[in-house]
DNA sequence: TCGGTTTAGTAAATCGATTTAGTTGAATAA
DNA sequence: TTATTCAACTAAATCGATTTACTAAACCGA
């Protein structure tokens, strides 16, 4: 037996019928609006008593396209793989869930057209905002989709454009200040594995990994710096690659992400860890984890909850009209747990 | 200056204006549908270069109003701090996208009052299904809530009910078997830290303990059964607990979550993980940065493709108006590090 | 040239809310 | 007594699509 698959919704003007007043009444006191449209305090009980027996709930999908706005937000992440995404995404969904927005999420996988296709989804879906972790460096391709010019909030990247606002963390002075750290602990060879350089995450990082070398007068050898994609797999090609083709050992490496330093233990347990007794660590993105590995892995923990809620609160002026909004950078937090 | 904030957006109105033909023409001809209909080829071209030209994509807001489906799908979970949850939600959403679903999410926290206020949000807002990680052992209250009887399926928890689908791990196999390991290592004393007793992932881990135990007549000790929430905190006051009230001491330890695991891990912390060293540790859900630790934690590892493919196949069928479909028991797979 | 079929469309209802611009009857003021 | 105000509502338009039930013109055979 098909048990009831389809009943059907119960609505204003059932309500209303039931009532014996007309939608419009039934409409002004579910709003709480009645007051000021002179509605007698017996019409009112009478309703409400109603909408509670039938356990009325308006439909927000019918009031949503009314309104034009359907209260609620999208948001694309790279990949949820990585704990600090995961983290920033649920920030913002309690965030959005506290102030009765819903989130619907996408995952890109950093990949361009991914991404689109996840925007172009939203946006015929008629989200009230937008949040982008995104793979693009600029806003072309986001300004040719947007034609209604939904409000868009960037996050954990820098996206250039006219009118753009970014919610990010200080990466170079993270990166600098990881890269000091290596200085203190007399480094000289230090290793540099990136993602994808035009992600203003990689790029910033390399900026300050670099500074810091110039500050300390360390050695800059091109042959210790990869660049790839924010993956475990590049991570382990990456330190692969350092192994075998590089001319110095390093005694240093610092990693431009999570998944990053994932892949390079990867590489490393093939060589039984022996590999990492010798060099020193630091990463970006720290894991709950690193403090019970038998190697002391530095790193810079992004603030995720207050990214999540300053991103929150930027969408909500946006959505409230006010376009002209400052970028912001969040001062990350260092955790040394070898200096 | 405000760039533009609010662009009108084109509807098939428009179109059908501009190409001099009438709504229902047009419609016909973005569905698809302009053959069976006799639409002249001329008018199509016509329409579709205009659709072409003013990049028009019809509102799927207002087609899912009119349609009574949203193309969405509501995920509530207990919270993608734990990476299982992550992956599992990862999963789903790349197969909702697949199929052209959108998903939405709402974390828990296993609280039952945000669940509930989550799975009303989702149905006000008419998603075309559920799937839920449930903190509720029964549906009775989901069944209340669900007046228009939106499909459910229930993930990674049992929830008992009429014409109730769930997708699971076969979680008392999971946890006999790593008890099992447990006992062929001569363990004796061996612990367990679980979840809230109510919810099936833990009473079922545990009864597979159990039997395990009773199987290799090995002690059981209620002293070293400690129950809390799925929580790290929860598993660092379990753990001292164990280690400050119980008679006797462990020499293996059964956590029932990553979470559990990782409060574990932090208590151990406070004595340099020393206490660590003489207790083998076996733990549901994996987490990669498991192989690199300097103690060796079996795990089972959840096939969290397997089970978010499943449910999100179950959703389907049951939007398609299937809902007699019997429940799934996906086998684990067991991550021996140590034997 | 008439009746019937085919081709190529269209008008209008509908989904479930919100909101504007009324209407009605009673009370009050002049 | 008549005009005005006010309290207490309501009819109908609207949002952007889909879909049902038409219509008008062309064509075709007898």
């Amino acid at each position: 037996m098909n048990p009831n698959p389809k009943s059907p919704t119960i609505s204003i003007k059932d309500i209303a019928r039931m009532a014996g007043v007309s939608k419009t009444t039934v409409s002004f006191i579910i709003n709480g609006k009645a007051k000021e449209h002179q509605i007698s305090t017996e019409t009112i009980q009478k309703v409400q008593s109603i909408v509670e027996q039938m356990q009325f709930v308006p439909n927000e999908f019918a009031r949503g396209f009314r309104l034009k706005q359907t209260k609620t937000i999208g948001l694309v992440v790279g990949d949820v793989y990585n704990h600090f995404l995961s983290l920033l995404e649920k920030t913002i969904e309690i965030e959005a869930r506290n102030q009765g927005f819903n989130l619907v999420i996408a995952s890109s996988d950093d990949d361009p057209e991914l991404e689109s296709r996840a925007i172009q989804s939203f946006l015929s879906r008629s989200v009230d905002a937008l949040i982008l972790v995104s793979v693009y460096s600029d806003n072309k391709i986001h300004q040719q989709l947007n034609t209604r010019n939904i409000p868009i909030i960037y996050l954990d990247r820098v996206v250039t454009g006219r009118h753009v606002t970014c919610v990010t963390t200080d990466n170079y002075a993270g990166a600098f200040k990881l890269t000091e750290q290596f200085a203190s602990q007399s480094c000289r060879h230090i290793a540099f594995i990136g993602g994808r350089p035009s992600i203003s995450t990689s790029s910033e990082r390399f900026r300050g990994f670099q500074a810091a070398l110039e500050h300390y007068h360390l050695p800059y050898s091109p042959d210790l710096i990869v660049h790839g994609e924010f993956t475990v797999e590049a991570g382990y090609l990456a330190t692969k690659q350092l192994f075998s083709a590089a001319h110095i050992y390093p005694d240093a490496i610092f990693t431009a992400s999570y998944t990053l330093l994932e892949g390079l233990f990867q590489y490393a347990r093939e060589f039984n860890l022996n590999i990492l007794q010798r060099i020193k660590l630091a990463t970006f993105d720290d894991h709950p984890l690193f403090d019970f590995l038998p190697f002391k892995v530095n790193s810079v923990q992004q603030n995720t909850e207050l990214m999540g809620k300053t991103a929150f609160d930027l969408v909500l002026q946006a959505i409230r009209g006010n376009r002209n909004l400052e970028n912001v950078v969040i001062p990350p937090k260092f955790i040394i747990r070898q200096s």
